[in-house]
DNA sequence: CAAATAGTGTCTATGAGACACTATGCA
DNA sequence: TGCATAGTGTCTCATAGACACTATTTG
């Protein structure tokens, strides 16, 4: 499928005119950028993923990561922070322009993705950003999703294939979120501002999907220093003997990591 | 400083028109791509970043990162390997879209800088790539270089700021390079085809900054499942007693990972 | 021979994993 | 009392780091 490019534009002050084959080095074409997040958390003990139903073409009707084009008055972590907070329907305090993180909920950009026809109608880029969030609210329809909806990502290969190239995205975001459980406290990410050891051990063993050894598992964590911090020694119940509570301490690096068993994830 | 966007183009079959405030969902805006280089190499024990002296407003006569608008038939990853093989002079076959590499050389995306004042003309983005290459001839200087050369790192506080955001994406791209040193089998990278221990030892001395024993670095890397391969136990000379050569093995990441010192890295 | 670099052996401290055992709640 | 979950102690194995020691070259 060969396309014509008729949304080249000139830049007043740069030199440069546009051909189809060989632009001159200040050369300038432009393309439309659009942020896409993976948005992660975990109901009932399945790490999901906010997806929406498109509504127009192309891929009307599949399921797709929630994200829209970038405004120019905006930075992309910007456009990130403004489209999650339309799908979840959080709102958020202005933040540092990259990485981290209010309370409880973490953004960070994952990659960009370029292959030319990605998108059917133009060239279009995208920049992917991950998100973590505890269980949040039902999503509302935010403004420019149909429907949006929380789907556990272990049924996603029942469910077709995504929208453009969503699918290879979501993977990258997933691969991530698992890596960086290994040697970062985003795990706390997962969890709501107070939390047990064992709620911290099931964020683990459902975003691995492999189990853990409890008790290891509480020598571990208590014992990385910055990570956990507990607070006055208040409990809650889950059906045997009340657990301490924790708030995520200071540290973002782990010191020594955590160590994913070798098992798959299904 | 408030810029007006004159650049904003409308894609024909999508809908949406453009106005400063408020983009109708499916609304467009087009923004100039460009791709930076972090190239990195090793000439004399020290770690150097291929560098261009700016001949063109703006910041004409800074020095800046290698790299160029992306052109409309082109990936990001092959508007990326287009500007190395412009700048170092190299030919490089075609690339599977991701990650590495042919013999020797290194291409990975590092991430998308999309401030909005980054480049005073005009929104533009970038999406940077990191380079890790063994140490090459002599840059020519390439189509849009004015002229390249190769800077220690340790160098660039003296030598002023870098232009647009230059030193913000190399600090991303040495503490990158720095981290995949440590399970990545990225080192070898910085390496010719063929290598004794040594010089892979003083790749990770150089680039972290750091002294470690070469006692324990030998065994480490020669026991780590195929990280090395030992070529025919041919030999070179260096003062001492003969050392045995390797090549790369298969192995892109290592078990166990090695341990990069506490030290600083000035 | 000495000097220089390559490579091995050995000891110790630390952390991971396995798992017995104790602690504290509820029905 | 029985059961479930929380939390600790202890043993074993693997690995990191320190460093003594051997091996192989050149001058």
């Amino acid at each position: 499928m060969k396309r014509v490019f008729v949304n080249m534009t000139r830049v007043p002050g740069t030199v440069g005119c546009v051909t189809d084959e060989r632009l001159p080095d200040d050369g300038y074409v432009a393309y439309g950028v659009t942020v896409d997040l993976v948005i992660l958390t975990i109901r009932a003990d399945q790490l999901c993923v906010l997806l929406v139903r498109r509504g127009l073409a192309p891929f009307a009707g599949a399921l797709a990561l929630p994200g829209g084009f970038v405004r120019p008055d905006e930075t992309l972590a910007q456009a990130a922070r403004r489209e999650l907070a339309e799908e979840t329907g959080l709102l958020l305090p202005e933040l540092p322009s990259r990485g981290s993180a209010w309370p409880g909920v973490h953004l960070e950009q994952l990659a960009a993705y370029g292959a030319i026809d990605r998108d059917p109608r133009a060239r279009i880029l995208t920049i992917a950003f991950l998100a973590l969030a505890p269980d949040l609210p039902e999503p509302r329809g935010g403004t420019d999703a149909a429907a949006a909806e929380f789907v556990p990502v272990t049924a996603l290969s029942g469910l077709g294939a995504l929208a453009f190239d969503h699918a290879e995205i979501l993977a990258d975001g997933l691969e991530r979120a698992r890596a960086k459980l290994e040697y970062s406290a985003l795990a706390t990410a997962f969890c709501p501002a107070e939390f047990t050891v064992a709620e911290l051990r099931r964020v683990y063993e459902t975003v691995w999907g492999a189990p853990l050894d409890a008790r290891n598992f509480h020598r571990k964590v208590t014992g990385t220093s910055g990570f956990l911090e507990p607070v006055g020694h208040s409990t809650a119940r889950d059906g045997g003997r009340p657990a301490a509570l924790y708030r995520r301490g200071a540290a973002e690096l782990l010191h020594p990591a955590m160590r994913r068993p070798p098992a798959a994830t299904p």
